[in-house]
DNA sequence: CCGTCCGTTTGGAAAACACTGAACGTTGGG
DNA sequence: CCCAACGTTCAGTGTTTTCCAAACGGACGG
């Protein structure tokens, strides 16, 4: 059983974190949980994260907030120790793609309220009902997809 | 034939704005690009713009910059004008609804990557190999949902 | 009741960002 | 040849964000 380098799995979870500041995350918070994803063990106390990321107590603190208010990671409690441990729930990574379905609702919801402010019928409500539409599209397809994805998962269980 | 109120309009133009920038766009780019979805006519100058949103020429020309860049805009000459003049071009929105399967393909190679940096049997890819299936699994749906799209929008032709 | 070990909050430094007014170069009309 | 109009670039300002060190407060062991 060869030993994984330590420093390719932080390299794994900055990778991580590069693409997820990408989406609007902060650095740090990307390298926790891109870091939660490979670390073994996988529950990782404080110290650990600070000693492993070079990241301070305070950045931990907040960037666990975050984390732990989406659900993507979750506090455990370890007997026998005092600390807080944190460990990174992957079922929850599902959510943050059904939560891309409110965005594409909600464009298709501005474009629908758009055209209730002009004449729906107007030539001038060309471009709105074309982004409508592309949406629309998008809205109901995609909720298929998530459908899908929790059916698929439930039936497995 | 009833006038259409131009403060629905700006209102409008907003909403747009203000859903775009929390996916990151600067809010006067979005103001622009909202605006040229309800505008009429379709086709504004700068000089049209700089009265219709009170936003600066420097700020047009920086953010026309990125919506033309993008595709989602194009430069129009309009003849008998030597002022440029932009338009919504509704069709490349499309492509910002494909460009998103970019950013769901680079999250699941991540993770095909982190996998091949540990051992992939190992119990300490569980983690990856969950967020690689679910990503996987949307890749896929998520494709085909962006090829039904263009195929209607080609038989339509 | 004291000292130690935690995690959180606070205050602030550094950097990134959005937006603007003004200066600039270019182009067409007179 | 000059003037006016137009778009771009530049430099500066105010705001927001990210991150940390230090102060703080709570809980447990002794």
């Amino acid at each position: 059983m060869e030993t994984v380098d330590e420093a390719d799995l932080t390299r794994v979870a900055d990778a991580f974190a590069a693409r997820l500041a990408q989406s609007g995350l902060p650095r740090t918070t990307g390298r926790l949980l891109g870091w939660l994803l490979v670390c073994d063990p996988p529950s990782q106390s404080t110290t650990d994260l600070v000693e492993g990321l070079r990241i301070s107590k305070a950045s931990i603190t907040t960037g666990m907030q975050f984390l732990v208010g989406t659900g993507l990671v979750e506090r455990v409690h370890l007997r026998g120790s005092r600390q807080a441990h944190y460990r990174a729930d992957t079922k929850r990574w599902a959510d943050l793609m059904a939560s891309k379905l409110d965005a594409i609702r909600a464009m298709r919801t501005l474009a629908d309220e758009g055209l209730a402010a002009m004449g729906a019928d107007s030539a001038r409500g060309t471009r709105l009902r074309d982004v409508r539409d592309l949406y629309g599209y998008f809205e109901q397809g995609y909720a298929d997809l998530v459908r899908g994805w929790t059916e698929m998962k439930e039936e497995r269980r």
